[in-house]
DNA sequence: GATGAATGAGTCTTCATTCAT
DNA sequence: AATGAATGAAGACTCATTCAT
């Protein structure tokens, strides 16, 4: 076999990636074993470890993959959000996540809690993670001050708390999605108003 | 030999629960081994292995044991919500989550993470949660028609979306702190209005 | 299965080494599986590996057996050497080294070299033999004075070269036998003279 | 393609059999992986395996290579040895062990005893070494008479005993000098007397 | 009742060799 | 002829669980 075009080495990548994913999702990560991926994608074991120097690699890189392909979808969302509201964007975000990789089988948000979960005890994979999600609420607090203006949102928390707080829902959708599986994303309300300024 | 006084087993199982839950946080819940806990508990395979039958009832013990001691602690504030408020009843959970076994380094926030992971795949687990988040949802939605009538919530959102709405705060904190470790409990903000009562 | 005694453990370690050896002499250090080590030794994979760590280790404690077991031979032979002369030393050395384990067919000799090759690579392997080597030919040399007086060696080779010397004669005796198999101990000559005083 | 020249297939086959020698003394034989070898010779898997049709057959042709390259040297030494004696031609001969290919960083001692464990095990080698070792112990069998008559060695000893004993010395040195490095070949002293014919 | 040594199926990974291109 | 991706059997090691003492 002569050498292999690089478009075609990424399709391989792709390929057990791919494989490894619908086994972590119908597994779990660590009851997946490398002879589940290697069956699942339709591969031999030297030509996976060919591609992957180990199964941590493989998970990673599926994470890895995972939060780029969410990153591009959200960034269009973030642009229109100053003009729409918070309450839009967090169902344009969570309608999003609900639809990621529905047509291959792939439920982002069972997923999501598989990785959560890794990233507790591995340092590389919790930090791919942190500055994910460090980077999103940043893109959420720039929003703020034009939703301040409109009138959306209270002036007095800061335009990081509001971040915070808009993540909150979107991480708390993804949980509830996954464990309950009974909630849709527009389904969650941000219509809480402060009667009488107290809290 | 005496048999052993029923206070005295509960006392053990308690025992090896902690040593497990210690193992779990820091290693995970599958690269903690059946060594790990037998050695931090103090015991002898053979004892620990007649507490219970193998590590999955460890796992489904000791999630039990903290979901329990959950609803023990929000019990009170939930009877204090309907005249509190839905911003409180947040911080206060949130704030009740983020101390639970903090003197015995334990940190709920991240534990609960392991146990939402494992959830998506051990059915017996996932049934077990689903009770307990239905359950309180439930409570949460009891709540709802008082802050409706205090004018505290919107009154266009049904009672559920509502309580879905803050079961996503509350689990998105938790997905939050233990992710990012950078979010207090008083840091999320529910002030958000509606201006001209659009979306 | 209760506490087992410290002798008892040392014998199933002994039972472990002689396995290994007896594998090792066979097919080579690297041939030898871990399986053809634990099938040999009656016992599971799980407990050689509760005795040895890794099969390096396996070799490395093999060949510290050996090394300590040939010690102990050596030194009523060292005592005797300076009154009954070099050769006789080297018939003696290489005649205890030839019988080393013939009683269960093990060939000290065949062994040797592995060891030496796998010291060649394996740092710890080497410090080890270094350490073996240097004390045995620091033995030998603190026997050339008497044997310098009684005439048996020529004065002008420094105590250190004596040895050097002489240590090459046993370490070729155990190559050659291992090698040819056709060379007995006590064929080694050292009777070479230096006539005119010449070289 | 045009057919290759036999001289540019010699070229390739020592090409490859450097490359060989090279990973098999920084790694042994057994550690060395036929990759590494591809990559050292700058060739494709392919290219190898149609010079050599296994790793069995590299290291046969690279200890066949080694010990043609050195009767080349040695026969020269040998001739003069009549002559010059002994301890002479033990110096010799260890000094052109110890020079060989010095210039490519290439070991003869270290390399020698990768060959000699290996020989253990391996029948094909095993016949290749003892062929080369009786057939140079055969030409020092021949040197004895000469020498017995110069005086330089003891007349009761045979002179297949002369022989062996010589070779002990060689290999000795290749031996010592590959494990504890701190041997040179002129330090070896063959000046054992023999006083009052004692033995 | 308790112990902890033993089990052995199962895991990840490597690597000599082949063969489609 | 040459390439190097692919194969897959085999290797070292782990660990939940058992059971003889």
């Amino acid at each position: 076999m002569p050498k292999i075009s690089d478009e075609r080495k990424a399709e391989r990548k792709a390929q057990i990636l791919q494989a490894a994913w619908a086994c972590f999702q119908a597994q779990g990560l660590h009851a997946t074993t490398m002879d589940d991926i290697i069956r699942a994608s339709d591969l031999s074991a030297g030509a996976v470890y060919s591609y992957f120097p180990s199964k941590e690699e493989i998970i990673f890189a599926a994470v890895t993959t995972s939060l780029t392909g969410l990153t591009e979808r959200l960034r269009p969302l973030l642009a229109m959000a100053p003009k729409n509201g918070p309450e839009w964007l967090v169902h344009a975000v969570a309608g999003s996540i609900d639809v990621f990789g529905k047509g291959v089988r792939y439920d982002l948000k069972r997923i999501a809690l598989l990785g959560w979960s890794e990233a507790q005890t591995n340092p590389k994979l919790r930090e791919l993670m942190q500055g994910f999600y460090r980077s999103f609420r940043n893109d959420l607090a720039r929003c703020v001050p034009d939703w301040k203006k409109t009138g959306y949102i209270d002036v007095s928390a800061t335009d990081e708390q509001v971040a915070k707080s808009i993540l909150c829902m979107v991480l708390g959708f993804v949980a509830q999605a996954a464990i309950l599986a009974d909630i849709q994303p527009d389904e969650i309300s941000l219509r809480f108003s402060n009667p009488g300024g107290g809290l």
